[in-house]
DNA sequence: ATAGTGACCGCGT
DNA sequence: AACGCGGCCACTA
């Protein structure tokens, strides 16, 4: 668990039910715009059982990116639809279930100066 | 310090 | 619209 993942996982736990956000979108708003596969990184280690709703979480296509783990894209899958976000083939409206972010301007700091 | 990896992304076929 | 590529960042060995 590094200081980056732990940011992550604070900000998307900001996402409220029913919207999502996507890899890059977390980076970006973490100030990061290209660490999208990092915050990919940052998730595949979530500890189960986390309260962070990492389903919220998808890719720029509208997609569940859990492709070597059929499970976890199923149950991905189910956890969003349960809070209202609807499919249409594969792949959700972003235009539509978008979250916007934070309102609040600055957001969370750490654009790639955690050194030790 | 170096090289390899991936729940990504955008652009060009 | 679906693929293929190359680039990118943080993490690991």
């Amino acid at each position: 668990m590094t200081v980056f993942d732990r940011t992550v996982y604070r900000l998307i736990g900001r996402i409220p039910p029913g919207r999502v956000a996507t890899y890059g979108q977390i980076a970006t708003l973490l100030g990061a715009p290209r660490a999208a596969r990092a915050v990919g990184f940052a998730l595949k280690r979530l500890p189960a059982g986390s309260p962070v709703p990492w389903h919220r979480v998808i890719n720029a296509r509208g997609g569940i990116s859990l492709r070597a783990n059929l499970a976890g894209m199923l149950s991905q899958r189910i956890l969003l639809k349960r809070e209202g976000v609807r499919f249409a083939r594969d792949r959700v409206s972003l235009e539509r279930y978008r979250w916007p972010g934070p309102h609040r301007r600055p957001v969370v700091r750490l654009p790639a100066l955690e050194r030790l």
